[in-house]
RNA sequence: GGCGACAUAGCCAAGUGGUAAGGCAUGGGUCUGCAACACCCUGAUCACCAGUUCAAAUCUGGUUGUCGCCUCCA
């Protein structure tokens, strides 16, 4: 398998470091609002590529964090006169909500910040006894100059930075490219106490500190947006590194921004639907689809149009799940052709062989939809289909869907007794070509929340989709 | 200003040297009591210019445009 690795901007042939074992960390959210669909890109196609490498054997230790203490989250919580702790509490509740419906699997760890403060106090001092930090009234900062590979992720000049106009000029740091490890509490902020007074920890430590104290000292993967390689992936670089003389993530992946109208869609700039708000409209799946459906690098614009198109795609996928199951009940025992056996083993190499490619979910989503064709192509043309392709079609289907996360099993129910008896009714009512009331009927099955079709197989119900 | 990314049909989106995957939408057909599903057919020379090559969307140089990072940000 393939993987752009942002370390050495090319792409490699991956290599963990056990043979069976993947460590990998994912910039998690600061938990002060509901996340937005932004938010969600990273969160989706990671869980995927996770979900991937489970499938292909591997144990996969996941770890995303919770930023639970942050100037935004304090902001809040002064704004609306409560406790910090209850708002990150509250959206951490709400975060779960969405990424569940999202069918985002749960991390292995979901550390938060501040159940980690000794943690994170810990590496800072070792931190300071590899002299890569000093201290000022109750401040650590890392002197990035002291670091020598600072500046390898991101590529960026780092003598240009360093004297350039410095924008809080009001930190007692002595260089512009310096960082905090450690914040000296000031008035209406948690704190904790420290070695160097009360305090807080910087925002870059608690991803080093976690992932080493869940992971170990070298990652095999680090994800995250492509906004975070500078400064957050740089410095926790430097902060890892220089603390234990160890390479910190053996690779990187970033993923692209997801765009409204061309701009970057971020809170800050206020333009930003949360994931709320469009899936309580458009639904959950359809926005894990159009997610799953780019390559991960590359922007995607969002529109309202791109949903409805990813609604349109999974609706063509739920339609081929529900027929092949429907089939399967009917159809006859017997041997799959082996020329059908080869089509359908072909068709399961592309998909792999494009996830091996840098993990292009946008190339293996085409090859699901061309294995769909094929398979609906041989349901026309031959009336007796074997149960054995059926039964193979299905499995392979199901092991590409399992793995994108999409089109999941809301299809596993039975149908109400009220409904079947309507339809008993109404396949009366076509016998005797009575069809106005056949339509009628079919109307009444509608309003309960299900939708009946003929087909030359017989007659099929199934459950409305929201 | 520095660093970087991208530019493929109405829309979404693959393809990094051999002559444009796939999806949505559109239009035409087949199937069907109707409807739905499904199937078949239907479209682009790849921002522009120059170069390298037998051969370029794909490599090189330039132009234009869009966007990102350099400040919190997925």
């Amino acid at each position: 398998m393939k993987i752009y690795n942002t370390l050495t901007r090319k792409e490699e042939e991956f290599v963990p470091i056990k043979k069976n074992e993947i460590n990998m960390y994912v910039c998690g959210p600061t938990v002060y609002d509901l996340i937005h669909i932004g938010n969600a890109r990273p969160i989706i196609i990671f869980d995927c590529f996770r979900r991937y490498l489970e499938y292909l054997g591997y144990k996969v230790n996941y770890v995303q964090n919770f930023t639970d203490v942050d100037d935004k989250i304090i902001n809040r919580a002064n704004k609306e006169g409560k406790d910090s702790k209850e708002i990150s509490e509250k959206y951490i509740k709400e975060y779960y909500k969405d990424v569940e419906n999202l069918n985002v699997k749960k991390p292995t760890f979901a550390p938060k910040v501040t159940e980690h403060i000794d943690v994170i106090i810990k590496l800072i001092e070792k931190i300071l006894e590899n002299k890569h930090g000093y201290v000022v009234d109750g401040n650590v900062y890392f002197s990035a100059a002291s670091f020598k590979d600072y500046g390898k992720l991101s590529n960026m000049p780092i003598e240009e930075l360093e004297s350039g106009e410095d924008v809080n000029s009001k930190d007692l740091k002595k260089s512009k490219l310096d960082f905090a490890l450690w914040k000296a509490a000031k008035e209406n902020e948690p704190f904790w106490e420290s070695p160097w007074g009360r305090g807080r920890p910087g925002w870059h430590i608690e991803c080093s500190a976690m992932s080493q104290h869940y992971l170990g000292e070298t990652l095999d993967i680090h994800c995250g947006g492509i906004d975070l390689i500078f400064p957050h992936h740089e410095n926790e670089i430097a902060q890892s590194e220089s603390a234990t003389n160890k390479k910190f993530a053996n690779y990187w992946m970033h993923n692209g921004h997801v765009k409204i109208d061309g701009k970057k869609m971020s809170k800050s700039l206020g333009n930003f639907f949360t994931v709320r708000e469009i899936c309580e409209k458009y639904g959950y799946e359809p926005l894990r689809f159009l997610i799953v459906s780019s390559y991960y690098k590359t922007p995607i614009n969002f529109t309202k149009d791109s949903l409805n198109q990813s609604k349109a795609c999974l609706q063509r996928m739920c339609n081929f799940k529900k027929n092949i199951d429907f089939l399967i009940e009917k159809a006859k025992e017997g041997d799959e052709k082996e020329s059908l056996k080869k089509e359908i083993k072909k068709f399961e190499e592309d998909f792999f062989s494009a996830l091996n490619k840098d993990f292009n979910t946008a190339d293996a989503v085409s090859n699901l939809f061309m294995f769909i064709r094929f398979v609906n192509g041989v349901l026309k043309q031959e009336e007796d289909v074997s149960k054995a392709f059926l039964v193979d079609v299905k499995e392979k289907f199901l092991k590409f869907i399992e793995i994108l996360g999409i089109v999941t099993d809301k299809s596993c129910y039975t149908i109400p007794e009220e409904v079947l008896i309507i339809n008993e009714k109404r396949q009366k009512a076509r016998k005797e070509k009575n069809f106005e009331l056949a339509d009628k009927l079919r109307e009444e099955i509608n309003s309960l929340g299900y939708i009946v079709e003929e087909t030359r197989n017989g007659t099929k119900i199934y459950k409305k989709e929201k």
